[in-house]
DNA sequence: AAAGATAGTGTAAAAATCACGCAAAATATT
DNA sequence: AATATTTTGCGTGATTTTTACACTATCTTT
Protein backbone atom coordinates (compact mmCIF):
# COMPACT_ATOMS: atom_id res chain seq x y z
CA UNK A 1 0.00 0.00 0.00
CA UNK A 2 1.38 3.59 -0.71
CA UNK A 3 0.49 6.75 0.34
CA UNK A 4 -0.72 7.54 -3.38
CA UNK A 5 -4.09 7.37 -4.01
CA UNK A 6 -4.30 7.44 -7.62
CA UNK A 7 -3.56 3.34 -8.07
CA UNK A 8 -6.69 2.74 -6.43
CA UNK A 9 -9.83 2.53 -8.85
CA UNK A 10 -12.19 4.86 -7.77
CA UNK A 11 -16.05 4.51 -8.60
CA UNK A 12 -18.15 7.77 -9.18
CA UNK A 13 -20.44 9.11 -6.10
CA UNK A 14 -24.17 10.41 -6.39
CA UNK A 15 -26.07 11.96 -3.70
CA UNK A 16 -29.50 11.43 -3.70
CA UNK A 17 -32.36 12.65 -1.92
CA UNK A 18 -35.48 12.02 -0.74
CA UNK A 19 -37.02 15.08 -0.05
CA UNK A 20 -40.49 13.93 2.34
CA UNK A 21 -43.25 16.85 2.15
CA UNK A 22 -46.49 16.83 3.40
CA UNK A 23 -49.35 18.92 2.78
CA UNK A 24 -52.01 18.07 5.95
CA UNK A 25 -53.67 15.17 3.41
CA UNK A 26 -50.99 12.97 2.69
CA UNK A 27 -46.96 12.11 2.44
CA UNK A 28 -45.30 12.82 -0.19
CA UNK A 29 -41.68 12.49 -2.44
CA UNK A 30 -40.03 15.42 -4.58
CA UNK A 31 -39.59 13.66 -7.96
CA UNK A 32 -37.75 14.90 -10.87
CA UNK A 33 -38.02 13.98 -14.60
CA UNK A 34 -35.32 13.34 -16.52
CA UNK A 35 -33.94 15.11 -19.16
CA UNK A 36 -30.89 12.82 -20.08
CA UNK A 37 -30.05 9.53 -20.58
CA UNK A 38 -29.90 7.46 -18.71
CA UNK A 39 -33.68 7.12 -17.55
CA UNK A 40 -34.33 10.15 -19.49
CA UNK A 41 -38.18 11.55 -19.33
CA UNK A 42 -38.46 8.86 -16.25
CA UNK A 43 -39.30 10.16 -12.79
CA UNK A 44 -36.28 9.53 -10.24
CA UNK A 45 -35.01 11.09 -6.96
CA UNK A 46 -33.06 14.53 -7.38
CA UNK A 47 -29.61 13.97 -7.44
CA UNK A 48 -26.36 14.63 -8.69
CA UNK A 49 -22.82 13.84 -8.55
CA UNK A 50 -20.21 14.74 -5.47
CA UNK A 51 -17.33 17.14 -6.13
CA UNK A 52 -14.17 16.57 -4.78
CA UNK A 53 -14.30 20.05 -2.26
CA UNK A 54 -17.80 19.52 -1.20
CA UNK A 55 -19.21 17.48 2.30
CA UNK A 56 -22.61 15.48 1.29
CA UNK A 57 -24.72 18.00 3.16
CA UNK A 58 -23.01 20.92 0.88
CA UNK A 59 -23.45 18.85 -2.19
CA UNK A 60 -27.34 18.39 -1.20
CA UNK A 61 -27.65 21.98 -0.89
CA UNK A 62 -26.27 22.65 -4.15
CA UNK A 63 -28.17 19.78 -5.72
CA UNK A 64 -31.67 20.67 -4.33
CA UNK A 65 -31.30 24.54 -4.93
CA UNK A 66 -30.00 23.98 -8.15
CA UNK A 67 -32.62 21.32 -8.93
CA UNK A 68 -35.42 22.27 -6.98
CA UNK A 69 -35.33 25.35 -5.40
CA UNK A 70 -34.93 24.20 -2.21
CA UNK A 71 -32.63 25.43 0.46
CA UNK A 72 -32.06 24.75 4.18
CA UNK A 73 -33.83 21.82 4.72
CA UNK A 74 -33.41 18.95 8.16
CA UNK A 75 -31.07 16.28 6.66
CA UNK A 76 -30.41 12.83 7.61
CA UNK A 77 -28.60 10.65 5.75
CA UNK A 78 -30.47 7.27 5.14
CA UNK A 79 -28.03 4.47 3.42
CA UNK A 80 -24.96 3.99 1.11
CA UNK A 81 -26.42 2.02 -2.11
CA UNK A 82 -23.21 0.29 -3.86
CA UNK A 83 -25.26 -2.39 -5.78
CA UNK A 84 -23.20 -3.41 -9.07
CA UNK A 85 -25.67 -2.90 -11.23
CA UNK A 86 -27.43 0.20 -10.11
CA UNK A 87 -26.03 2.32 -13.07
CA UNK A 88 -26.22 1.52 -16.69
CA UNK A 89 -23.19 3.41 -16.87
CA UNK A 90 -20.67 1.84 -14.95
CA UNK A 91 -20.00 1.63 -11.29
CA UNK A 92 -21.82 4.10 -9.35
CA UNK A 93 -22.37 4.68 -5.36
CA UNK A 94 -25.18 6.64 -3.98
CA UNK A 95 -24.81 8.35 -0.80
CA UNK A 96 -28.52 8.67 0.33
CA UNK A 97 -30.54 11.48 2.17
CA UNK A 98 -33.34 12.04 3.45
CA UNK A 99 -35.11 15.08 3.45
CA UNK A 100 -38.16 16.91 5.91
CA UNK A 101 -39.48 20.05 4.27
CA UNK A 102 -42.93 22.26 3.97
CA UNK A 103 -43.87 22.17 0.64
CA UNK A 104 -45.64 25.59 1.60
CA UNK A 105 -42.69 27.48 2.45
CA UNK A 106 -40.79 27.11 -1.17
CA UNK A 107 -41.64 27.60 -4.47
CA UNK A 108 -40.69 24.63 -6.64
CA UNK A 109 -38.55 25.85 -9.30
CA UNK A 110 -37.47 23.41 -12.12
CA UNK A 111 -34.15 23.63 -12.82
CA UNK A 112 -32.34 23.51 -16.76
CA UNK A 113 -31.20 19.69 -15.99
CA UNK A 114 -34.99 18.24 -15.29
CA UNK A 115 -38.24 18.61 -17.63
CA UNK A 116 -40.43 18.82 -14.56
CA UNK A 117 -40.49 18.20 -11.02
CA UNK A 118 -43.29 16.72 -7.92
CA UNK A 119 -44.93 16.30 -4.97
CA UNK A 120 -46.09 12.84 -5.34
CA UNK A 121 -47.61 10.82 -2.53
CA UNK A 122 -46.08 8.65 -1.30
CA UNK A 123 -48.89 6.04 -1.59
CA UNK A 124 -48.75 6.19 -5.39
CA UNK A 125 -45.53 6.37 -6.92
CA UNK A 126 -44.40 5.62 -10.31
CA UNK A 127 -41.80 2.96 -11.40
CA UNK A 128 -38.84 5.47 -10.77
CA UNK A 129 -35.13 4.92 -12.73
CA UNK A 130 -32.10 3.43 -11.42
CA UNK A 131 -32.85 1.32 -7.70
CA UNK A 132 -35.15 4.60 -6.22
CA UNK A 133 -38.31 3.16 -5.67
CA UNK A 134 -36.22 0.48 -2.91
CA UNK A 135 -34.76 4.11 -1.66
CA UNK A 136 -37.56 5.94 -1.06
CA UNK A 137 -39.67 2.31 0.55
CA UNK A 138 -36.07 2.54 2.98
CA UNK A 139 -36.34 6.27 3.54
CA UNK A 140 -40.43 5.57 4.38
CA UNK A 141 -39.55 3.26 6.95
CA UNK A 142 -36.61 5.11 8.53
CA UNK A 143 -39.15 8.29 8.78
CA UNK A 144 -41.43 5.90 10.58
CA UNK A 145 -39.05 4.71 13.00
CA UNK A 146 -37.72 8.18 13.84
CA UNK A 147 -40.88 10.20 14.32
CA UNK A 148 -41.83 7.12 17.17
CA UNK A 149 -38.33 8.72 19.89
CA UNK A 150 -37.57 12.34 18.11
CA UNK A 151 -39.94 15.17 17.63
CA UNK A 152 -38.47 15.72 13.35
CA UNK A 153 -41.88 15.48 12.36
CA UNK A 154 -42.40 19.48 13.25
CA UNK A 155 -39.88 20.22 10.06
CA UNK A 156 -42.85 19.01 7.84
CA UNK A 157 -45.36 21.69 9.60
CA UNK A 158 -46.57 25.29 9.68
CA UNK A 159 -44.18 26.86 12.24
CA UNK A 160 -48.02 26.92 14.14
CA UNK A 161 -50.19 24.03 13.79
CA UNK A 162 -53.47 22.69 15.74
CA UNK A 163 -52.85 19.39 17.41
CA UNK A 164 -55.00 17.28 15.24
CA UNK A 165 -53.14 18.30 12.29
CA UNK A 166 -50.02 16.75 14.16
CA UNK A 167 -51.58 14.32 14.43
CA UNK A 168 -52.73 13.83 10.77
CA UNK A 169 -49.14 14.19 9.98
CA UNK A 170 -48.49 11.02 12.50
CA UNK A 171 -50.86 9.17 10.90
CA UNK A 172 -49.61 9.62 7.34
CA UNK A 173 -46.09 8.29 8.28
CA UNK A 174 -47.15 5.95 10.55
CA UNK A 175 -49.47 4.39 8.12
CA UNK A 176 -51.83 3.94 10.86
CA UNK A 177 -54.81 6.13 12.92
CA UNK A 178 -54.44 6.83 16.61
CA UNK A 179 -56.82 8.13 19.45
CA UNK A 180 -56.89 11.51 19.12
CA UNK A 181 -57.19 11.86 22.97
CA UNK A 182 -54.46 9.34 23.61
CA UNK A 183 -52.10 11.63 21.45
CA UNK A 184 -53.29 14.45 22.61
CA UNK A 185 -52.22 13.13 26.20
CA UNK A 186 -48.64 11.97 25.06
CA UNK A 187 -47.77 15.36 23.32
CA UNK A 188 -49.05 17.55 25.92
CA UNK A 189 -46.97 15.21 28.61
CA UNK A 190 -43.69 15.45 26.67
CA UNK A 191 -44.12 19.13 27.32
CA UNK A 192 -42.11 19.87 23.96
CA UNK A 193 -45.19 22.33 22.30
CA UNK A 194 -45.81 25.88 23.79
CA UNK A 195 -48.88 26.99 22.98
CA UNK A 196 -49.33 30.09 20.92
CA UNK A 197 -52.99 31.21 22.94
CA UNK A 198 -54.07 31.69 19.20
CA UNK A 199 -56.80 29.32 17.35
CA UNK A 200 -56.95 28.13 14.10
CA UNK A 201 -60.03 30.21 12.93
CA UNK A 202 -62.41 30.14 9.48
CA UNK A 203 -62.78 26.29 9.69
CA UNK A 204 -66.59 25.41 9.86
CA UNK A 205 -66.68 24.36 14.18
CA UNK A 206 -64.44 24.95 16.65
CA UNK A 207 -61.32 26.48 16.60
CA UNK A 208 -58.47 24.53 17.78
CA UNK A 209 -55.28 26.06 19.87
CA UNK A 210 -52.31 26.42 17.96
CA UNK A 211 -49.25 25.01 18.87
CA UNK A 212 -45.72 25.89 17.89
CA UNK A 213 -42.87 23.45 18.93
CA UNK A 214 -41.01 24.40 21.74
CA UNK A 215 -37.42 23.97 20.75
CA UNK A 216 -35.11 25.22 23.59
CA UNK A 217 -37.58 23.26 26.27
CA UNK A 218 -37.25 20.24 24.47
CA UNK A 219 -33.34 20.43 23.92
CA UNK A 220 -33.29 21.07 27.62
CA UNK A 221 -35.64 18.10 28.38
CA UNK A 222 -33.23 15.90 26.76
CA UNK A 223 -30.12 16.89 28.40
CA UNK A 224 -31.83 16.08 31.10
CA UNK A 225 -32.40 12.56 30.22
CA UNK A 226 -35.99 12.56 28.65
CA UNK A 227 -36.47 10.44 25.88
CA UNK A 228 -39.45 11.68 23.44
CA UNK A 229 -41.33 9.16 22.67
CA UNK A 230 -44.87 8.07 21.04
CA UNK B 1 -25.15 15.86 -18.13
CA UNK B 2 -23.87 13.45 -20.20
CA UNK B 3 -23.67 9.71 -20.52
CA UNK B 4 -19.81 9.66 -19.79
CA UNK B 5 -18.73 9.06 -16.21
CA UNK B 6 -15.55 10.36 -16.43
CA UNK B 7 -15.71 14.15 -16.69
CA UNK B 8 -16.81 13.83 -12.88
CA UNK B 9 -13.83 13.56 -10.10
CA UNK B 10 -14.25 10.57 -8.42
CA UNK B 11 -13.14 10.58 -4.32
CA UNK B 12 -11.66 7.36 -3.15
CA UNK B 13 -13.67 4.69 -1.20
CA UNK B 14 -12.68 2.94 1.69
CA UNK B 15 -14.82 0.39 3.91
CA UNK B 16 -13.87 0.70 7.17
CA UNK B 17 -15.63 -2.55 9.65
CA UNK B 18 -16.18 -2.19 13.59
CA UNK B 19 -15.57 -5.90 14.29
CA UNK B 20 -17.26 -6.36 17.47
CA UNK B 21 -15.99 -9.67 19.56
CA UNK B 22 -17.17 -10.92 23.12
CA UNK B 23 -15.48 -12.86 25.70
CA UNK B 24 -17.80 -13.83 28.72
CA UNK B 25 -16.38 -10.44 29.99
CA UNK B 26 -16.65 -7.88 28.12
CA UNK B 27 -17.30 -5.96 24.24
CA UNK B 28 -14.31 -5.79 22.25
CA UNK B 29 -13.52 -3.81 19.21
CA UNK B 30 -10.91 -5.76 16.65
CA UNK B 31 -8.11 -2.96 16.16
CA UNK B 32 -5.38 -3.32 13.30
CA UNK B 33 -1.87 -1.63 14.14
CA UNK B 34 -0.67 -0.28 10.36
CA UNK B 35 2.39 -0.72 8.52
CA UNK B 36 1.90 2.20 5.96
CA UNK B 37 1.63 5.90 6.14
CA UNK B 38 -0.60 7.24 6.97
CA UNK B 39 -1.11 6.28 10.75
CA UNK B 40 1.44 4.07 10.57
CA UNK B 41 2.42 2.30 14.04
CA UNK B 42 -0.99 3.75 15.24
CA UNK B 43 -3.84 1.44 15.65
CA UNK B 44 -7.23 2.06 13.27
CA UNK B 45 -10.12 0.43 12.15
CA UNK B 46 -9.73 -2.74 9.46
CA UNK B 47 -10.17 -1.24 6.17
CA UNK B 48 -9.18 -0.90 2.73
CA UNK B 49 -9.97 0.24 -0.40
CA UNK B 50 -12.97 -0.89 -2.66
CA UNK B 51 -12.50 -2.39 -5.66
CA UNK B 52 -14.73 -1.70 -8.93
CA UNK B 53 -16.11 -5.17 -9.08
CA UNK B 54 -16.95 -5.27 -6.06
CA UNK B 55 -19.82 -5.00 -3.68
CA UNK B 56 -19.63 -3.66 0.04
CA UNK B 57 -20.14 -6.99 1.12
CA UNK B 58 -17.38 -8.93 -0.63
CA UNK B 59 -14.93 -6.13 -0.21
CA UNK B 60 -15.72 -6.71 3.65
CA UNK B 61 -15.17 -10.05 3.31
CA UNK B 62 -11.88 -9.80 1.19
CA UNK B 63 -10.34 -7.52 3.96
CA UNK B 64 -11.33 -9.15 7.05
CA UNK B 65 -10.07 -12.14 5.24
CA UNK B 66 -7.01 -11.23 4.43
CA UNK B 67 -6.18 -8.83 6.77
CA UNK B 68 -7.07 -10.67 9.92
CA UNK B 69 -8.89 -14.21 9.19
CA UNK B 70 -12.35 -13.79 9.45
CA UNK B 71 -15.38 -14.87 7.43
CA UNK B 72 -18.38 -14.90 7.40
CA UNK B 73 -19.64 -12.33 9.92
CA UNK B 74 -23.00 -11.00 10.91
CA UNK B 75 -22.37 -7.07 8.98
CA UNK B 76 -24.32 -4.40 9.27
CA UNK B 77 -23.79 -0.88 7.41
CA UNK B 78 -23.31 1.98 10.22
CA UNK B 79 -22.87 4.96 7.98
CA UNK B 80 -20.80 7.15 5.18
CA UNK B 81 -18.11 9.18 6.45
CA UNK B 82 -16.99 11.88 4.02
CA UNK B 83 -15.57 14.39 5.85
CA UNK B 84 -13.08 16.59 4.38
CA UNK B 85 -9.91 16.12 6.10
CA UNK B 86 -10.26 13.14 7.08
CA UNK B 87 -7.35 11.11 5.21
CA UNK B 88 -4.63 12.97 4.67
CA UNK B 89 -3.92 11.47 1.34
CA UNK B 90 -6.79 13.45 -0.13
CA UNK B 91 -10.63 12.85 -0.46
CA UNK B 92 -11.42 9.20 0.54
CA UNK B 93 -14.80 9.04 1.64
CA UNK B 94 -15.36 5.51 4.55
CA UNK B 95 -18.14 2.73 3.68
CA UNK B 96 -18.32 2.16 7.52
CA UNK B 97 -20.07 -1.36 8.65
CA UNK B 98 -19.97 -3.06 12.11
CA UNK B 99 -19.92 -6.67 12.56
CA UNK B 100 -20.12 -9.37 15.33
CA UNK B 101 -18.63 -12.16 15.87
CA UNK B 102 -17.85 -14.82 18.68
CA UNK B 103 -13.56 -14.80 18.85
CA UNK B 104 -13.43 -18.09 20.22
CA UNK B 105 -14.65 -19.49 16.54
CA UNK B 106 -12.02 -17.59 14.70
CA UNK B 107 -8.09 -17.43 14.96
CA UNK B 108 -6.90 -14.19 14.42
CA UNK B 109 -4.13 -13.99 11.53
CA UNK B 110 -1.99 -11.09 11.38
CA UNK B 111 -1.82 -10.50 7.41
CA UNK B 112 0.88 -9.25 5.44
CA UNK B 113 -0.36 -5.34 5.41
CA UNK B 114 -0.56 -4.89 9.53
CA UNK B 115 2.33 -5.25 12.25
CA UNK B 116 -0.86 -5.98 14.51
CA UNK B 117 -3.78 -7.10 15.50
CA UNK B 118 -5.92 -6.94 18.50
CA UNK B 119 -9.24 -7.22 20.08
CA UNK B 120 -9.76 -3.85 22.52
CA UNK B 121 -12.56 -3.34 25.22
CA UNK B 122 -14.64 -0.83 24.13
CA UNK B 123 -14.12 0.43 27.71
CA UNK B 124 -10.39 1.76 26.86
CA UNK B 125 -9.72 2.47 23.27
CA UNK B 126 -6.71 4.42 22.41
CA UNK B 127 -6.75 7.36 20.09
CA UNK B 128 -7.10 5.76 16.58
CA UNK B 129 -5.95 7.15 13.34
CA UNK B 130 -7.89 8.70 10.78
CA UNK B 131 -11.95 9.78 12.52
CA UNK B 132 -11.88 5.68 13.86
CA UNK B 133 -12.74 6.84 17.22
CA UNK B 134 -15.77 8.67 16.09
CA UNK B 135 -17.15 5.70 14.20
CA UNK B 136 -16.32 3.07 16.57
CA UNK B 137 -18.94 5.87 19.13
CA UNK B 138 -21.37 5.44 16.73
CA UNK B 139 -21.33 1.81 16.20
CA UNK B 140 -21.53 0.95 19.83
CA UNK B 141 -24.58 3.61 20.29
CA UNK B 142 -26.00 1.77 17.27
CA UNK B 143 -25.39 -1.51 18.23
CA UNK B 144 -26.63 -0.80 21.78
CA UNK B 145 -30.16 0.69 20.08
CA UNK B 146 -30.28 -2.83 17.82
CA UNK B 147 -29.93 -5.26 20.82
CA UNK B 148 -33.05 -3.62 22.39
CA UNK B 149 -35.45 -4.23 19.35
CA UNK B 150 -33.31 -7.44 17.23
CA UNK B 151 -31.87 -10.79 18.62
CA UNK B 152 -28.37 -9.77 16.91
CA UNK B 153 -26.59 -10.77 20.21
CA UNK B 154 -26.69 -14.57 19.67
CA UNK B 155 -23.68 -13.88 16.95
CA UNK B 156 -21.46 -12.63 19.70
CA UNK B 157 -22.29 -16.53 21.37
CA UNK B 158 -20.99 -19.61 21.54
CA UNK B 159 -24.59 -21.74 19.52
CA UNK B 160 -25.07 -22.71 23.29
CA UNK B 161 -25.01 -20.17 26.27
CA UNK B 162 -26.78 -19.65 29.61
CA UNK B 163 -29.30 -17.09 30.48
CA UNK B 164 -26.97 -15.58 32.81
CA UNK B 165 -24.22 -15.51 29.68
CA UNK B 166 -27.05 -14.02 27.57
CA UNK B 167 -27.62 -10.92 30.24
CA UNK B 168 -24.20 -10.58 30.64
CA UNK B 169 -23.59 -9.69 27.30
CA UNK B 170 -26.76 -7.82 26.97
CA UNK B 171 -25.45 -5.42 29.98
CA UNK B 172 -21.67 -5.25 28.75
CA UNK B 173 -23.47 -3.84 25.36
CA UNK B 174 -26.43 -1.56 27.44
CA UNK B 175 -23.89 -0.44 29.66
CA UNK B 176 -26.51 -1.56 32.37
CA UNK B 177 -27.36 -3.73 35.29
CA UNK B 178 -30.30 -5.79 34.49
CA UNK B 179 -32.41 -7.32 36.87
CA UNK B 180 -31.93 -11.35 36.65
CA UNK B 181 -35.47 -12.90 36.73
CA UNK B 182 -37.25 -9.65 34.67
CA UNK B 183 -35.02 -10.54 32.10
CA UNK B 184 -35.39 -14.47 32.38
CA UNK B 185 -38.91 -13.56 32.02
CA UNK B 186 -39.03 -11.53 29.02
CA UNK B 187 -36.23 -13.35 26.96
CA UNK B 188 -38.30 -16.38 27.82
CA UNK B 189 -41.64 -14.77 27.03
CA UNK B 190 -40.56 -14.42 23.38
CA UNK B 191 -39.79 -17.60 22.77
CA UNK B 192 -37.13 -17.25 20.37
CA UNK B 193 -34.86 -19.39 22.74
CA UNK B 194 -35.06 -23.23 22.40
CA UNK B 195 -33.68 -25.72 25.24
CA UNK B 196 -31.20 -28.00 24.92
CA UNK B 197 -31.65 -30.05 27.69
CA UNK B 198 -27.90 -29.72 29.07
CA UNK B 199 -26.02 -27.72 31.67
CA UNK B 200 -23.06 -25.81 31.96
CA UNK B 201 -21.12 -27.94 34.31
CA UNK B 202 -18.00 -27.65 36.05
CA UNK B 203 -18.37 -24.02 37.44
CA UNK B 204 -18.87 -23.79 41.33
CA UNK B 205 -22.77 -23.80 41.66
CA UNK B 206 -25.85 -24.79 40.26
CA UNK B 207 -25.16 -25.96 36.56
CA UNK B 208 -27.55 -23.41 34.58
CA UNK B 209 -29.31 -24.67 31.48
CA UNK B 210 -28.18 -24.10 28.08
CA UNK B 211 -30.10 -22.45 25.39
CA UNK B 212 -29.88 -22.30 22.06
CA UNK B 213 -31.03 -19.56 19.48
CA UNK B 214 -34.19 -20.50 17.62
CA UNK B 215 -33.84 -18.38 14.40
CA UNK B 216 -36.44 -20.53 12.35
CA UNK B 217 -39.09 -19.93 15.33
CA UNK B 218 -38.11 -16.26 15.70
CA UNK B 219 -38.49 -15.85 11.55
CA UNK B 220 -42.22 -17.51 11.97
CA UNK B 221 -42.98 -15.45 14.95
CA UNK B 222 -42.19 -12.03 12.94
CA UNK B 223 -43.77 -13.42 9.79
CA UNK B 224 -46.81 -13.07 11.89
CA UNK B 225 -46.22 -9.31 13.40
CA UNK B 226 -44.20 -10.59 16.67
CA UNK B 227 -41.34 -7.51 17.63
CA UNK B 228 -38.89 -8.49 19.73
CA UNK B 229 -38.05 -5.91 22.39
CA UNK B 230 -36.07 -5.61 25.55
C1' DA C 1 -82.61 28.79 16.92
C1' DA C 2 -81.31 24.34 15.61
C1' DA C 3 -78.15 21.20 13.41
C1' DG C 4 -73.62 19.74 12.29
C1' DA C 5 -68.76 19.45 13.05
C1' DT C 6 -64.56 19.31 15.48
C1' DA C 7 -62.12 20.56 20.01
C1' DG C 8 -61.01 19.60 24.65
C1' DT C 9 -60.92 16.70 28.73
C1' DG C 10 -61.51 12.39 32.39
C1' DT C 11 -61.69 7.77 33.91
C1' DA C 12 -61.47 2.88 34.43
C1' DA C 13 -59.71 -1.59 32.71
C1' DA C 14 -55.84 -4.03 30.92
C1' DA C 15 -51.16 -4.74 30.11
C1' DA C 16 -46.41 -4.16 30.90
C1' DT C 17 -42.75 -3.17 33.94
C1' DC C 18 -40.46 -3.20 38.19
C1' DA C 19 -38.89 -4.74 42.67
C1' DC C 20 -38.36 -8.22 45.30
C1' DG C 21 -38.26 -13.38 48.02
C1' DC C 22 -37.29 -17.99 48.30
C1' DA C 23 -36.27 -22.77 47.40
C1' DA C 24 -33.12 -25.91 44.53
C1' DA C 25 -28.73 -27.69 42.92
C1' DA C 26 -24.32 -27.63 42.47
C1' DT C 27 -19.36 -26.75 44.68
C1' DA C 28 -16.34 -25.42 48.62
C1' DT C 29 -15.31 -25.60 53.50
C1' DT C 30 -15.00 -27.40 57.97
C1' DA D 1 -20.52 -35.89 56.47
C1' DA D 2 -22.51 -31.82 57.62
C1' DT D 3 -22.58 -27.01 56.63
C1' DA D 4 -21.70 -22.84 54.08
C1' DT D 5 -21.54 -20.53 49.71
C1' DT D 6 -22.85 -19.54 45.16
C1' DT D 7 -25.79 -19.23 41.41
C1' DT D 8 -30.10 -20.97 39.18
C1' DG D 9 -35.01 -21.15 38.39
C1' DC D 10 -39.40 -19.40 39.22
C1' DG D 11 -43.30 -16.70 41.65
C1' DT D 12 -45.88 -12.65 43.34
C1' DG D 13 -47.58 -8.10 44.33
C1' DA D 14 -46.97 -3.04 43.60
C1' DT D 15 -46.42 0.46 40.27
C1' DT D 16 -46.54 2.51 35.88
C1' DT D 17 -47.96 2.74 31.20
C1' DT D 18 -51.10 1.87 27.68
C1' DT D 19 -55.54 1.34 25.91
C1' DA D 20 -60.41 1.96 25.23
C1' DC D 21 -64.03 4.77 25.44
C1' DA D 22 -68.02 9.10 26.42
C1' DC D 23 -69.43 13.48 27.13
C1' DT D 24 -69.49 18.58 26.97
C1' DA D 25 -67.86 22.97 24.63
C1' DT D 26 -67.42 26.10 20.87
C1' DC D 27 -67.53 27.31 16.56
C1' DT D 28 -70.05 27.48 11.55
C1' DT D 29 -73.94 26.56 8.63
C1' DT D 30 -78.73 26.27 7.74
Amino acid sequence: MSNDLSEYPRPSITIDCVVFGYDDERLSVLLLNRKEEPFANQWTLPGGFLNLEETFEVAIERILSCKAGLAGLYLEQLYTFGGLGRDPRGRVLSVSYYALVNPRQFELVVGQMANDLCWCSIQDLPALGFDHNHIVEMARRRLAAKVTYQPVGFELLNEQFTMTELQNLYESILGESLDRRNFYKKIMASGILKSTGERRRGLKSRPAELFMFDKTRYEQLVNEGFQFKI
